[in-house]
DNA sequence: TATTCACTGGGCAATCTGTTCAGCGATACG
DNA sequence: CGTATCGCTGAACAGATTGCCCAGTGAATA
């Protein structure tokens, strides 16, 4: 487990340009291209790499509004509920926590009012009994990784 | 804005298989390369697509511990604050939300125990009046974009 | 000292990419 | 009604990349 500082410097260049090929990539590394093409397969079997699919932005496809919602869960009705928020495309994603709610899910919506919708949907099902949402205004971080990436490289350096 | 119905198949073709290049998927979809070129350049430029970026597990990094942290800020001190979140590798994403927080953000860590540093270091600025955390137990919808890929394509051949 | 491992540098055939072209049907417009 | 525009098709081309293989080297390990 685990990334070295060539790993990171890997991903990181994959991160801003993901179109470059292995080719490309060992030029501008300074390394072979066997290199760098071992240490993606290795990359990627350990799961450090899940994958390159498309990140698609929510907003470009009509959902511009975000929210989260933290959902109470009655006793002994989490499986259901899992399964029943899985059934929702504006359910982009779903974690059980600790605190006070019982799960933290990430909606988005065609509007505010759509927004309505949506949530109905969520709630309306019999295992949940309260919700309370917070609607996304501004996104200053976008989800990243290169930060922690950077960091991760650091460290296994100084080992 | 918004997509047809190939655009959707071409999007959750690539989620599905990222590695398959233009021509493998003219294929698959039955229509001319040319036709994928173009639509994947489209997407791309609507900004549908933002890329193909490596998807990066923080598990494997060495961080498997996942928690959302709920922050009140000090009025009129939101810009330092998102500066100051924004320098944090663990912070993965941040959001400034309404109701009862001003901002949502995505922490990160080695640990539980490691979780208090990096809590520490998100809290540990003079913006910050308050912080609510809830630790990340189970994700059982890990993000996703396909089911709402497939309800946008849908919406729009209804049209 | 012998072995293992990762990396290098090279070569090979097969494939894909970027690009261009002409043709075609549907739609929009004067 | 005629015409221009648009998106899609099918094809072609040179150039680049990929997947795969190999032998040699240096370092770390047993």
């Amino acid at each position: 487990m685990g990334i070295d500082e060539l790993d990171g410097r890997i991903i990181v260049l994959l991160a801003r340009e993901p179109r470059i090929g292995v080719l490309e990539m060992s030029r501008r590394l300074g390394v072979a291209r066997g290199t760098v093409q071992a240490r993606l397969d290795r990359l990627q079997s350990n799961g450090v790499i899940r994958g390159f699919g498309p990140q698609v932005d929510p907003a470009a496809l009509g959902y511009p509004v975000t929210a989260f919602a933290t959902l109470q869960i009655r006793q002994g009705q989490g499986a259901d509920v899992r399964a029943h928020l899985a059934t929702v495309p504006e359910v982009l994603e779903l974690h059980t926590t600790t605190g006070s709610g019982d799960m933290l899910c990430r909606l988005v919506a065609r509007s505010n009012a759509d927004l309505q919708r949506v949530i109905d949907r969520v709630v309306g099902f019999d295992g949940i009994v309260r919700a309370a949402t917070a609607i996304v205004m501004e996104n200053p971080v976008p989800l990243r990784i290169i930060p922690l990436v950077e960091q991760a490289a650091e460290d296994s350096a100084r080992t």
